[in-house]
RNA sequence: GGGAGUUUAGCUCAGCUGGUUCAGAGCGCUUGCCUUACAAGCAAGAGGUCACUGGUUCGAGCCCAGUAACUCCCACCA
């Protein structure tokens, strides 16, 4: 049979996860197995596939198939997110560049445009991930805003309003101008920018003789405010304006008259000492604002432009006019001086625009209770972070949290379901009453029933911020918010894994853990890994500015999924960024040859079935056996600690060295030759268990390699039961009780195997020169001569014989105690032998000196454990026995 | 300003409860090989004062204290 020398993952790639997407062994129905259960962290609906989808799906898609083989029903439920701002700002985009202002249509209208964007560049993603091999149940596949999860969404805000959980309020809030928009806090970026601080004159109105001086100097980074300024704040204690006390300064520019207040929230050390208020348009100053009854004068426009209270520098945007006032206040004689400065700056973790804390009607959650639950199930480990390093991140988190602000003024989302009428009150006013309700036929009911009203609802404009959808997803995925007792999700929740990265720890993580309690009373998973950020071989974060991250799918044509799989894994350990370089494929890559051409060389054997199988080849089978089970316990404990990199290297050991370099050079038979018929079943079957154990790693090569493998396994029958089959749902080895003896004799063989060739690479000699070997054995017991043949042939020694003394003419080599002798046909180069010997000597000597330092300490003799001691005075046996070999070789060499 | 983490070979990282020759792995590097599975390969090598300074201990990459450098998170000082 022909086979090429390199392996094509093309081809092979694609047909595979055709394969198996017709034969459904993505999906996943409920069963009398076990579940073992994964939800898709859903990627934006807009988003195309980056290098951390790729680090985030691999893993997820290792860890489901895994599972899967282990005899789980394993159900990863792939999705995508309606990404709120994103998405309306794609759509915004698409509808300009038709030459549509969105301002101009209706809101039916829009979002007819935004589904229909949706359905033709939406879910891309999708796609490109099972170019990847993910075995997602696609038959799964949801939306954030798809039927049942819009339903589940507003069910949750009725029931939470219900619950008194849920209100509204006017609240300062961070405004992105630019998405016209509030943000939640955790959308906020602050960022350090190199700013200027202004020093501002104010003026004392109506000065009188006792002033010091006639202005109070304040320092500011954002002089446009000034516009609206309704205090100037001074600390009560402050020597330095103790006369100002009850007296009003002009707003520079503006010309108001603001009063002077007094309050222990300034900082005296800053700047001048005196802050300017604008209740408006920062945080503190409106609490001081509300402190001290000030006025609140709002002088941006939702864009970020002035408004009518700007004056003359109405519709400027901020910024500009931040330049145009400081020119004219310069002109005025109002400025004292300008220091750059440099501070952090709010910017919108969306759109990058500054953040313009502003003061609006916003709907919030309250968190302080929920937020209890969701910080005990990971203090107590119901939920363990890896690495568990995150358990700290999160606690500060919940410990600190603020009410959660959900509303945001989009029109792309889960629209709120609240409605609004005015109301006239006894003593004749309007007000305005409000319904949560599931519908506006719900909303009408409660308004009649409950106030005895009848007309028009009005429903709020708003709609939800993205992750109040995002946080039900491991729950409303199995429709289990407006079905609670569905048996998908008692058989599926709660799931067993979340892949996800650090970054959403709050966004997401910990409201979705949040959502499970509340609507679960259950944990939504067991274990979350936290990935790390890939960056570029500079260490740098991957971003479509730089241009430094890879287009994934050029990466997977060039070096094949499976290739960039393993790439990605290998340098990957939980928590760890991992600096990211296209030639870490290639090793993944050449791993897959490696394999390639181990079935082409099983693949070439003649197969005898008179031939009995040798006493070397029948340890040899031994030998690789215990080797797998020794790798297979490993490997299953670096899984259960989520050390996935870990598991693939020794997987990849196993194969590269165990198997290929060491178990099929052994069997291999001599050119011409053909192999014993029970010696090449026990290859093909060690053969496809490594398949297995490698298969959740790189499903491609290993289902193709297994159905190689399979070909002539016999009868017709079983061929075609195979070809129909897949090594998806074969059993995942487990690891059995290994002969640790065994593996012992056979390192040691292998290290007598490694000195002999040194020997020749050292002496130059041909590897094709046959050798005669002499060991030298004190006890006799120290090699287990059922490797003798093995060492024969791998080292292409004619003959071993075991004697009791050294041989002269010889070069020698130790292995521990063990002496070994090559008998050279050439002279020997005693120079370089002695020198040789000296170095051997030195060392040996080195080491008993400070094994004899440890036992003439009568502290260590007498505080050690027993079994230390034991072992050192051992130590010391060797080496003495060592030097006194090394001693004798100089003898005869001299 | 607060908190967390990291520092081990040229690079990326392991190193479990302090105790075998414990100083490791992969990649890279050096040398020799086109040995009929694989040059995307084979064989053999070289490479480290475990960041620094002290301490505890019979014994310290490992525990403690301090120092330095880097990274990340949180925070309303204009």
């Amino acid at each position: 049979m022909e086979i090429a020398s390199k392996y094509d993952p093309r081809a092979v790639e694609e047909r595979w996860y055709q394969f198996w997407l017709d034969k459904k062994l993505f999906h996943s129905e409920p069963d009398r197995r076990r579940p073992y259960t994964i939800v898709i962290p859903p990627p934006n609906v807009t988003g195309v596939l980056h290098m951390g989808h790729m680090l985030n799906n691999t893993i997820q898609d290792v860890l489901v198939r895994r599972a899967r083989m282990m005899g789980k029903n394993a159900c990863w439920v792939p999705g995508t997110d309606h990404a709120s701002i994103a998405t309306e700002a794609k759509v915004v985009n698409m509808l300009k560049e038709r030459g549509i202002d969105k301002r101009d249509i209706s809101r039916d209208e829009f979002l007819k445009y935004a589904w229909e964007w949706k359905e033709e560049y939406g879910g891309i993603i999708l796609k490109q991930l099972r170019k990847l091999g993910a075995s997602c149940d696609w038959d799964r596949t949801a939306f954030t805003m798809d039927d049942i999860r819009y339903e589940s969404v507003i069910r949750v805000f009725v029931d939470l309003y219900n619950k008194g959980l849920i209100y509204r309020g006017v609240r300062m809030v961070n405004w992105d101008p630019q998405a016209l928009t509030a943000v939640s806090d955790e959308e906020v970026n602050y960022k350090e920018s190199h700013s200027k601080l202004f020093y501002l004159r104010y003026y004392i109105d109506n000065p009188d003789s006792s002033d010091k001086s006639k202005y109070i100097v304040v320092a500011t980074t954002r002089p446009e405010t000034i516009l609206g300024d309704t205090a100037v704040c001074v600390h009560p204690e402050d020597e330095r304006y103790q006369w100002l006390k009850g007296k009003r300064v002009i707003v520079p520019s503006v010309g108001r008259s603001v009063p002077i207040i007094m309050d222990e929230y300034v900082d005296r050390e800053f700047g001048t000492g005196a802050l300017k208020i604008t209740p408006a348009h920062d945080v503190n100053d409106y609490n001081l604002g509300m402190k001290y009854n000030l006025e609140t004068i709002n002088i941006f426009n939702d864009n970020g432009t002035l408004n009518e209270n700007g004056g003359k520098y109405a519709g400027q945007d901020r910024f500009v006019c931040r330049k145009a006032i400081m020119k004219d206040l310069e002109e005025a004689g109002l400025v004292e001086k300008v220091e750059d400065y440099v501070n952090k700056v709010g910017h919108s973790e969306r759109t990058d625009a500054v953040i313009e804390p502003k003061l609006s009607a916003q709907w919030f959650m309250k968190m302080t209770d929920i937020a209890k639950k969701a910080l005990e199930v990971v203090e107590d480990d119901t939920i363990q972070f890896h690495p568990d390093k995150f358990k700290n991140t999160y606690r500060h988190w919940l410990e600190n949290i603020k009410d959660w602000c959900i509303s945001r003024q989009l029109w792309w989302g889960h629209r709120i379901p609240a409605w609004y009428f005015e109301q006239k009150t006894e003593n004749g006013d309007h007000r305005t009453e409000t319904v949560v309700a599931l519908n506006e036929e719900e909303a009408r009911k409660i308004a009649a029933e409950k106030y005895g009203y009848t007309g028009e609802l009005r429903q709020d404009e708003d709609v939800l911020d993205t992750w109040f959808s995002s946080w039900l997803w491991p729950i409303s995925l199995f429709d289990g918010i407006r079905n609670p007792d569905n048996e998908e999700i008692k058989y599926y929740y709660p799931t067993d894994d979340l892949i996800t990265a650090p970054d959403i720890i709050f966004f997401w993580v910990a409201r979705m853990i949040m959502a499970g309690e509340e609507y679960r009373g259950e944990v939504p998973f067991k274990h979350v890994y936290f990935t790390g950020i890939v960056r570029d071989e500079k260490g740098r974060k991957m971003s479509k500015q730089l241009g430094n991250s890879p287009d994934p799918l050029a990466l997977i044509n060039e070096y094949g999924a499976d290739g960039v799989r393993m790439g990605m894994l290998l340098t990957a350990p939980a928590g760890n960024d991992l600096p990211f370089d296209t030639k870490i494929c290639e090793q993944g890559r050449n791993f897959a040859n490696k394999i390639w051409n181990a079935l082409r060389l099983v693949k070439g054997w003649a197969v005898s079935d008179e031939l009995n199988q040798s006493d070397e080849n029948a340890v040899s089978v031994e030998w690789m056996e215990q080797r797998m089970a020794c790798v297979l316990a490993d490997i299953e404990r670096d899984f259960d600690q989520y050390r996935l990199s870990e598991a693939l290297m020794n997987t990849y050991k196993l194969i590269w060295d165990d198997f290929c370099s060491w178990f099929l050079e052994m069997v291999k038979p001599a050119y011409g030759s053909p192999i014993d018929r029970e010696t090449y079943n026990a290859t093909i079957s060690i053969f496809e268990r490594l398949m297995y154990m490698l298969h959740p790693f790189m499903p491609f090569i290993t289902e193709e390699i297994w159905h190689l493998l399979q070909d002539d396994h016999g009868e017709e029958s079983r061929a075609k039961l195979i070809a129909e089959s897949s090594i998806m749902i074969q059993h995942m080895p487990a690891s059995v009780f290994f002969d640790q003896r065994l593996l012992d004799d056979c390192t040691r063989a292998r290290e007598v195997i490694a000195g002999v060739r040194n020997l020749r690479s050292s002496k130059g000699l041909s590897p094709k020169e046959e050798l005669e070997l002499f060991i030298v054995c004190s006890d006799g017991s120290a090699m287990n001569t059922r490797f003798d043949g093995i060492i024969r042939k791998l080292a292409n020694v004619k003959q071993i014989s075991y004697v009791d003394k050294k041989i002269d003419g010889a070069v020698s080599f130790m292995i521990g105690t063990m002496e070994c002798f090559v008998p050279m046909s050439q002279n020997i180069d005693v120079e370089a032998e002695m020198k040789k010997l000296e170095e051997e000597l030195k060392y040996a000597e080195g080491f008993l000196a400070s094994v004899m330092k440890k036992l003439g300490n009568e502290k260590f003799v007498n505080g050690a454990p027993e079994k230390v001691v034991a072992v050192e005075r051992q130590k010391k046996a060797d080496a003495e026995q060592k030097i006194a070999a090394i001693k004798a070789q100089m003898e005869g060499l001299k």
